[in-house]
DNA sequence: ACACTGAATGAATGCTCATTCACTTACGAC
DNA sequence: GTCGTAAGTGAATGAGCATTCATTCAGTGT
């Protein structure tokens, strides 16, 4: 029995945890201040206070503010990413899987509104390599919803449209329950902003004969 | 005739006028950097000499870094109500109305892609009562499309939606043109992008008996 | 116990930048 | 021409900040 070897491995994870969680508790810290203030107003003395940290230590986990706030947007966008496809789960229906994905967006963004203002407002000011990597992430994001529009298309459920195009205003419609709240958020619930953006959407591209299959879906617009 | 009122009216004109020309020149000069780096990465320093003036000088025009970036947010604000207002023109049709204006925020957002980026950017780190301002004036920009869309729904031309909402959709939609021109940019043409749109836009809401009077907004849709 | 390794600290460094102000220049009134 | 006022200048000030690094601390193997 290799006992030296599973010291070893055992240590090494138990390091590898402590890493991570201290990595997490960075990213978390900054953050959430990241978002309330903006990266710019955002010392890096800040980060280390308000994650119970010195500031040197910072740079033992990330390269510099720069890389710090590059890993706070990534880290934002990868669990959308997560959480959509989760949400999304084995809806065979392609239409009702539009919708399905439709929701999970709206349902993060509303329930990470300040992220994701955070992702808009700062990505600017990263490099072009970083820009470059959030944009394949975003892109990822909105797979599913590439894939269920291509798949309501193919089965001529929805009149033919183009998809990337369509796919991506729903991802903007739910975006901006994040960018306009300060208007919808006095104007209507949440809920009923994914229903009704749900029935819009669906009731411009369902065809005739397909669209009493949807009345739940379509609500006034049935 | 008063002669003296007669000549300190001229010359105060035409100082007001040199004074709103150095005021615009200073202005256009921020707009075009911070709309390039982002206003925390231009300094005054760098105004001034975009403006080919010294850092003093910006100081007796505007309160201060924070005062400029105001002045220019609500430009550039201003300046898209007007064109807006100006493409509407006086369709009487209420349903090509909706099309004529939000074509009109497309062609604006086209055109100021990047300024418009700028107010989405910078809001955040002006004071409340700028941020205010700049709320008033966008809903300001909106009122012509919710006009539109009420007299539709009021005509019996379109289906009954949620108004506000639906005319912020298309608001958003012109600005995701601005705010995912990476992604559309390379996926369809301007012209294009605004036919779609307008095509799944009023699809969505065309009642059955009218839909015919508008094969030609509908494109393929139709 | 002891030495060793890497984690953590935080004061010191050097820079950038907004803002000020003492001074200079341009210009209209007389 | 010359006086007064307003426009314009740019070096100096001082605050804030990212980043570094000499030092301390804590845990682990022997």
């Amino acid at each position: 029995m290799p006992t030296i070897d599973a010291t070893t491995d055992a240590t090494e994870a138990a390091h590898d945890a402590r890493t991570e969680a201290r990595r997490r508790q960075l990213l978390a810290a900054a953050a959430r201040l990241m978002a309330e203030h903006g990266s710019p107003n955002v010392s890096m003395q800040a980060v280390a206070d308000g994650a119970g940290v010195s500031v040197g230590l910072i740079y033992r986990y990330f390269g510099g503010k720069q890389d710090l706030l590059q890993a706070v947007i990534v880290s934002v966008l990868e669990s959308f990413a997560t959480r959509v496809a989760e949400a999304i789960g084995d809806e065979p229906d392609p239409v009702r899987r539009i919708a399905a994905a439709f929701a999970g967006y709206c349902d993060v963004i509303h329930d990470e509104r300040e992220a994701a203002l955070l992702a808009y407002r700062e990505t600017k000011s990263l490099d072009p390599e970083g820009r470059r990597v959030l944009m394949d992430l975003e892109v990822q994001t909105a797979q599913p919803l590439v894939a269920a529009v291509t798949d309501a298309v193919d089965a001529g459920l929805i009149r033919p449209v183009n998809v990337p195009v369509f796919a991506y205003q729903l991802l903007m419609t739910a975006h901006s329950w994040a960018l306009k709240h300060w208007y919808f958020g006095t104007r209507i619930a949440h809920a009923d902003f994914v229903a009704e953006h749900t029935a819009l959407a669906l009731s411009a591209v369902l065809r005739p004969e397909t669209r009493n299959h949807y009345t739940d879906l379509l609500g006034t617009l049935a």
